[in-house]
DNA sequence: CCGATTTACTTGACGCAGTCAACTATTAGA
DNA sequence: TCTAATAGTTGACTGCGTCAAGTAAATCGG
């Protein structure tokens, strides 16, 4: 994550602390338990380790190992010459370095892992057994944004991608657009309706040819979406701009109106023309800079606030 | 969780058992991190977990945390030796079994845990303060949700409670029973939307002296939910009852109808009466079981299937 | 290009976390 | 009442992991 250290961080709710402390503890149990099952075999949990680590990644150097596991190069040096003595692994000096070497595991070491690495997935596939695939798929997503959320260094390889909606979408879509902007506006639970309705009236009158939908997903969730649906042969409407604020400074405002306004000209339609309020200045840039041009403003009373209402246009 | 064991769990997902054993991984490292900071004290990781126990528990004998910590036996009687020869905790043997002893932390131990605990604290905190507080509530809550999912031990106290809706909320269950009848029965993006659409409708023209939404939260999730809507002066209608697969068998769903049977009667209407559809046969059985009866059946081509609509009375 | 510093890795020495098995004292069960 | 199980203790031991000193190579600063 590159959002990180935004101003909304006051000192962290003592309850989340706690919260965060108790899993720690439940989780260094719940590794534990996973441990004991590998303790039969001939290899400690740390040498199980490295051994993963050199199954699954190649060019990997003794100070690779020990950094990104966590260990001591003293210690890390003992593993690897036993594992040499063993002929699990083969060292080949690096030609630029002759101080490190690349090590790789022989095919020995594959053979001498391979009972390792089933036996710790046929640990994991008995546990998520137990849970409905409901839970699993649960269990997994929590899983993935813990870790996310902690481990700075894991940018996801794709930013995000478009995909059209689909069943869920349009729920979560409410759902998300109405607590951001009773969180951010203190705007009532009728924006959220609005949403909802227009939402449904897309689906209920959608038209191929005429409508589109884009959904922003990162991560596997959904971050950002818009609407393109038609007013006349002449008028598409761009409608439901948002992006998540974790996910805001990719750029994917700007690629979500893009594609608005490359679906409205591939489709001969001869403007674009949208709603907002003066308040969205987030989004007033984006149109700003797509080349949309405000045409009317007008103040109005809705979400339970005092608004200005205004008109943007593209002429395509 | 007593809700595993369902019949819908297939051999474990490739993908999903990659993803358990990388965050086992992940962890394993972000544990050992935290680890590195307490290594300053006296204390070994262990003996800090011991400590840990005996200060927030009372009455723990030396099984029982070998038992919760997952230690030797012969280990714990160790530490615990080490402890009262530092003169940390005090025994007393229990009245009803001369073999065991409860464990105290004394003023000295409290002293000495002190320290710990707020290095603990203060590193968790450094931690969580790295994430603006919007992300610090997302991990949070997804590490309640893996702990949940795993600890088979961890019943929540409160099964579940009813809060009137809130922003969010409607959302929410536009995409819930979208998604849940999408994979149940197969129907289509129109029964979300229709979803939206009522919503929508409930909100626009809610009317609290004769309407009202109940939400089944559990663990801080919604779970399920209800709503009674105004047709006329005599007649209610029931709306939208759901629960989530993981929160079945917990009476719910009987009691979201009973707040509604409730409600109704409360506000003086004479019927409650509700549309569904015949192959929702857990929904029929509470109504049944309410008192509700068949007024009518037809069929209907709706959300993508032929489906059989039904129209349940209950006189007031 | 040279000396100083840093980096990659190795090695000896060692402590103590954690295991295993044998043992005592007490309680529960048949 | 005798046997089996449980709670806890203790001796003996293993080996995981740490620490510090050392070597060889690379990099940096002038």
């Amino acid at each position: 994550m590159t959002i990180h250290h935004q101003p909304d961080n006051a000192a962290p709710n003592k309850d989340l602390i706690d919260a965060v402390r108790a899993f720690n503890r439940f989780y260094t149990r719940q590794i534990g338990l996973l441990d004991e099952g590998l303790l039969k075999s001939a290899f400690s949990l740390t040498e199980a380790r490295v051994l993963y680590e050199l199954a699954h990644r190649d060019g990997l150097t003794a100070t690779d190992l020990g950094r990104d596991l966590g260990l001591d190069a003293g210690y890390v040096s003992r593993l690897l010459k036993k594992f040499e003595r063993l002929h699990l692994i083969s060292r080949a000096t690096l030609a630029s370095d002759a101080r490190q070497s690349t090590i790789a595991l022989t095919p020995a070491g594959r053979n001498a892992f391979a009972p390792l690495n089933k036996d710790s997935h046929d640990q994991v596939a008995a546990l998520l057994d137990r849970l409905p695939t409901s839970e699993q798929d649960r269990l997994v997503n929590s899983m993935r944004t813990v870790q996310r959320l902690l481990d700075d260094g894991a940018e996801p390889k794709i930013p995000y991608l478009l995909r059209p909606p689909q069943v869920g979408d349009i729920g979560w879509i409410t759902r998300r657009q109405g607590m951001l902007y009773a969180q951010d506006y203190g705007w009532d639970e009728t924006y959220e309706a609005l949403v909802a309705e227009i939402l449904a009236n897309f689906v209920k009158s959608y038209d191929p040819k005429w409508e589109r939908g884009w959904i922003a997903e990162r991560e596997g969730e959904v971050v950002g979406s818009v609407f393109v649906v038609r007013k006349s042969d002449q008028v598409a409407k761009l409608r439901l701009l948002y992006v998540e604020p974790s996910a805001r400074g990719l750029g994917i405002g700007k690629r979500l109106v893009e594609e608005c306004i490359g679906f409205a000209r591939a489709r001969g339609y001869k403007t674009l023309t949208l709603w907002t309020n003066d308040i969205l200045t987030a989004a007033r840039h984006i149109y700003q800079a797509a080349g949309f041009r405000l045409t009317e403003e007008e103040p109005h009373h809705s979400f339970g606030k005092d608004l200005v209402g205004q008109n943007w246009d593209l002429d395509l």
